[in-house]
DNA sequence: TTCAACAAGACCAATTTGGTCCTATTCACC
DNA sequence: GGTGAATAGGACCAAATTGGTCTTGTTGAA
């Protein structure tokens, strides 16, 4: 009963993704590198959200990827549901449920009991409310690598490498 | 992200135990038949269940399984626990996590607000009270066969298999 | 026109799930 | 008390899911 890390990266992505200028396409790389997650796992983590319409993608040299609405127009739900197919708590609440216990079944009711709580909270969060409160992984690094005794896999993880849309708006 | 049919079963199996008398000791065949699960699962089930110290089991010829407390001390959290461990809705929320973005991360905070509520619910759910809605699999299997053409299958289940307490009690 | 950058998606290994089946234990009956 | 049937215990296994990597196909820029 996890959500997955498909899940979670993909959220990492969208974060770094609306901390650009609105509109602006980025590469995975850059976005992958910025919240530390493995770069091709997130790209095909993106071609979901491509799928369900959350981001745009542009093939060839220049290309990347770019957000469709703006932040506070996706919710954590949504993202969820486009990566996973849609949520259920247990087999009973599948879509197309094959349970065998239907009306008398007392787990049904309550199993969906907690997942409709676990739905609202998800779909009245949007992506741009948890970017106001997420710190980058690269910068926590930073912050906390003066104080620390230099790891190879981290270090490298942290060089720098600025990405397009970043260095046309300084 | 779902709840396994381990647990599933472990109710079922424990909703059956808890229509018998109190004390009773009771075979998983039994139970297994009465829920429409497989005998053996639920017999392995039950061992997580016994260590866990929500049910006994006694062995050998006349052996089987009982209720160590009455069903509404029993918490529907405790059993799912029981069976899958801590619940931990998201790998951040292992008991020893190794989330690698700690505060800042603003996906933590909201995953573990769902996981609140969820484990919330389960955990004012006790088993009595389900007992009370639920409708046991054989008894809905029988009410709907006369309406419906006989399924060799589903005739074998509900082939009359008396337990031993039921017995006693009539 | 060619080359390099990029997404797309086929592919793969490890883990988890959902079981089955054999083994060890215990009681009841002779 | 010995013997055998009944029962839980637990080793074992196959299938599905997860968490990735690597190759291929597209595209734009030079």
């Amino acid at each position: 009963m996890q959500i997955t890390r498909a899940s979670e990266y993909a959220m990492l992505g969208l974060l770094a993704l609306s901390r650009r200028p609105a509109g602006s396409i980025e590469m995975v790389d850059a976005l992958a590198h910025e919240e530390g997650v493995p770069t091709s796992f997130l790209g095909k983590i993106f071609q979901s959200l491509s799928r369900a319409g959350i981001v745009k993608s542009a093939r060839g040299s220049g290309g990347g990827f770019s957000l469709v609405r703006t932040p506070d127009e996706i919710t954590v739900l949504e993202v969820i549901e486009a990566v996973e197919g849609p949520i259920a708590l247990q087999r009973c609440l599948e879509t197309d449920s094959d349970c065998t216990h239907r009306e008398g079944c007392a787990l049904c009711g309550l199993f969906s009991e907690a997942q409709d709580r676990v739905k609202e909270i998800f779909g009245r969060t949007s992506v741009a409310e948890l970017t106001r409160r997420h710190t980058p992984f690269v910068e926590y690094e930073e912050r906390t690598a003066r104080s620390r005794p230099k790891h190879p896999k981290t270090a490298a993880a942290t060089k720098p490498k600025r990405s397009r849309t970043l260095k046309l708006s300084s």
